[in-house]
DNA sequence: CTGTTAGCGCTTTCAC
DNA sequence: GTGAAAGCGCTAACAG
C-alpha cells in the first residue's frame, strides 16, 4: 500500500501562529482576514508562520465571534404548477438548515409573470434583507429593480429563470439553451430516422427560459435530424385545459406528428390528450421537469424522458451562494453548476 | 402579493430559554440535546419554551464549545484510472473544505481489487479515524473488516463499489444494476428497431458493480428489444491496451455488430479499435463515467451517451455523512443520494 | 436532578 | 502599527 501520510490531529489556532510569529492575536487576525494597517514586514512574518503550521480558520469560532444574522428574501411564483410548489418546498426545508447558521429566509410570493408586479416587489423589499434570491423576468423594470438592489449592496441572485444583463450576483438554474438542444438529441434519435413533423409546445413564447429551450431544440433538430420537420411552437400557458385543447387539436390537424416537445408546464393537459388519442405510445414525448405527474407519465411509457432541474439543488444552491457572500467565504463552482438531468424511467430517483 | 410574514431577525439563545423556562442553561441543554437525567415535568417546560421561543441551535457555536476533531481515511485504489483520478482529486478538494470544519482526511492509496491487501489495509487501520470512507470489495474478509470497524465504533461509508451485507453506516454511490438498465433503453432507443447483436465490455466479473450494470443492462434490452442481441460480455480488466484488443477482435468478429455497452473503464482501448476499423458512427456506444477522454469521444460522437457518477458529489457526501453522524447531526437523504447522471454531448458540463 | 463556571477559537472594540 | 481583553452561544466538568 501506498500510504496517505497521516496529518497532526489538532490543528493550529490564531493563537499557535500569534506565538509562533512573535506577534499578538489581533495581528494575526488582520493578516489573516486581509485587513490593513500592518507593516508588510509584519505581514511577510504572519503569512510565514501560517504556512509553516499548516493553519486553517476554523469556521464554527468565526462565525460565533462575528455574530451576525442574515435575512435573505426568496421571491418565488403565488401559482402552482407543480415544480413550483416543489421548488416552495425546498425553500422551505433549506430555510431550516440556514436558520442553523444565523441565516433566516422569507419567502415572499408574487405574480413572477407580471414585470411590474414583480419589480414593484423587489423595488419595496425591507431593507432588512442582505440577499435576494428572485425568479426573475427578463425584463428592464425588473433588470432596473435589481440593478437597485445591487446598488445598495443587496446580493442578489436569479433562481431558474435568469436576468443576463442585470447586475445579480449569480444565476442559480439550467442552461435553457443546452436543454433544448438535449431534447433534440433525445427526439432525433429516439425517432430513429422516421419522418414527420415535431411539434413543441411552450408556456409562452415571452418567457426567457421557454424560448430559449424552443430556440436551442429548433438549433439541433433542423442541422441534424432533416428527417423530421419542427412545426412552429404553440404557447399553452402553462395551464393544463388550454394545453389538452391546443394539443387534442395538433393530434388531429398533424396526421404525421412523431414528437412532441413540451418545454414548459401544463404536462396533465398533454397527457389526457394524448391519452384520449389514443396515440400515446407513438408519439415520442419529452417534457420538462420531474413532478408527481410527469413521473407517473414517464413510468407509463407516455412521456419517453424528462428534461430535468434539481429544485432541492436549486434552493439550497442559493442559499450557499447568498451566505458565502455574505461571510465573504468562497463558493465552489462545480458544487453549484446546475446540472440538466435527463430521466428515463429506469434513472428514476 | 401574498407576502411571507417576515421572522424576526435574532435568534432566541440557549439563555433566553432558560430564562423563559425559569431553569439554567445545563438543563436546557440537557434537555436539547437529549440528555438524560432531567425530571419529565422540567423537560416539558423546557419544551414549550424552545417552542414558543422557536429556539434552534447554532451550529457554529456547538461545535466551537464541543471542540472535537475528527479524523477521517478515505481508502483509494492505487491504480490510476481517469475515474479514480478525478475521484481522489475531489476528495482532495472535500479535505481543504473538512478542515475548515475541524475534520481531517488522510488518503491511503492501495491496490482495492485484491481482497487480501484491502481487508489488510482496514483491519491495520490506526484507531485514530473516527471514520472511513473506501471503495469496497463485496469479499468475506472486506466485509468482516468493515464489520470489525463498526464493531469498534468507527463510522464507515462504502464509496462508488458497496459491501451491502457489511454493517456499513452508508452506501455513496449510484444504484448499478438501475445505470444497467439506463445503458440499455438508451441503446435500444438510439437502435431504433435494427437488428443484431450488442456487446457489453466489462472491467471483471468479479467486481460487483460491474455485474450489476450487466444485469440490468440484459434485464432490460432482453426484455423489451427482442430485435437485438445481447452477446456475453467480455472482460477487458479495465486495461486501454486489452480492451482495445478484445473490441478489435469483437469487430471483425461480429459483423452485425449494433452498439457497445461499455460497463468499466479502458474505453480509449475501445474508441481505438473503433476509429481503426472505420465503423465509429455506425456502433452505438454507451460507457460510463465522464472523463477528458469520454468526454472527448462523446463531442466527437464516437460515443453515444454516458452514464456519470458525480466523484465531486460522491466524495463531499461521502465527508458529509462522515462527519454528520461523529457530531449526531442529521442528514437529507435527498442531498445525499448519488444521481445516475445521463450526458449526451448536449448537456456536458 | 439541577446549577455554576470555565473555556472553545475567533472578532472587535479600545488602548497604547 | 500593534496589543489586551471582552465576549459570541454552547458544552462539559464539577458542585450541590
Amino acid at each position: 500500500m501506498t500510504g496517505g501520510q497521516m496529518q497532526p490531529a489538532a490543528r493550529a489556532t490564531l493563537e499557535d501562529v500569534a506565538r509562533a510569529a512573535g506577534v499578538s492575536l489581533a495581528t494575526v487576525d488582520r493578516v489573516v482576514n486581509r485587513r490593513e494597517g500592518v507593516r508588510a514586514k509584519t505581514v511577510a512574518r504572519v503569512e510565514a508562520a501560517v504556512a509553516k503550521l499548516g493553519y486553517r480558520i476554523d469556521a464554527a469560532a468565526a462565525r460565533l465571534a462575528r455574530g451576525q444574522t442574515f435575512r435573505f428574501a426568496f421571491v418565488l411564483p403565488a401559482g402552482t404548477n407543480s415544480f413550483m410548489t416543489n421548488l416552495t418546498e425546498q425553500v422551505q426545508r433549506t430555510a431550516d438548515w440556514l436558520a442553523t447558521q444565523r441565516a433566516f429566509i422569507d419567502v415572499l410570493h408574487v405574480d413572477v409573470f407580471d414585470p411590474d408586479v414583480l419589480a414593484g416587489t423587489l423595488e419595496e423589499l425591507s431593507p432588512a434583507y442582505q440577499g435576494v434570491a428572485v425568479i426573475a423576468l427578463d425584463h428592464p423594470r425588473v433588470r432596473a429593480a435589481i440593478d437597485d438592489l445591487a446598488a445598495r449592496g443587496v446580493a442578489v441572485v436569479t433562481l431558474v429563470s435568469d436576468a443576463p444583463s442585470s447586475r445579480r450576483l449569480h444565476y442559480v438554474g439550467i442552461d435553457n439553451p443546452a436543454a433544448g438542444r438535449t431534447a433534440a438529441t433525445l427526439m432525433g434519435r429516439f425517432l430513429g430516422g422516421r419522418t414527420g413533423s415535431v411539434a413543441v409546445i411552450a408556456g409562452s413564447l415571452s418567457l426567457r427560459d421557454h424560448t430559449e429551450r424552443q430556440f436551442g431544440f429548433h438549433q439541433i433538430l433542423s442541422s441534424e435530424y432533416p428527417n423530421v420537420a419542427a412545426l412552429p411552437a404553440l404557447e399553452g400557458r402553462d395551464d393544463n385545459e388550454r394545453t389538452r385543447l391546443l394539443t387534442a387539436e395538433l393530434l388531429t390537424r398533424q396526421p404525421d406528428l412523431l414528437g412532441i416537445y413540451s418545454c414548459g408546464a401544463g404536462n396533465r393537459g398533454i397527457a389526457e390528450a394524448l391519452e384520449a388519442s389514443g396515440r400515446a405510445r407513438d408519439v415520442v414525448w419529452i417534457a420538462h421537469e420531474l413532478t408527481q405527474h410527469t413521473r407517473r407519465f414517464l413510468v407509463r411509457g407516455t412521456i419517453d424522458a424528462i428534461i430535468n432541474q434539481d429544485p432541492g439543488h436549486e434552493a439550497r444552491s442559493a442559499a450557499r451562494v447568498l451566505l458565502a457572500h455574505c461571510l465573504a467565504e468562497p463558493t465552489s463552482p462545480d458544487q453549484e453548476r446546475i446540472r440538466i438531468d435527463i430521466f428515463l424511467r429506469d434513472n428514476l430517483p
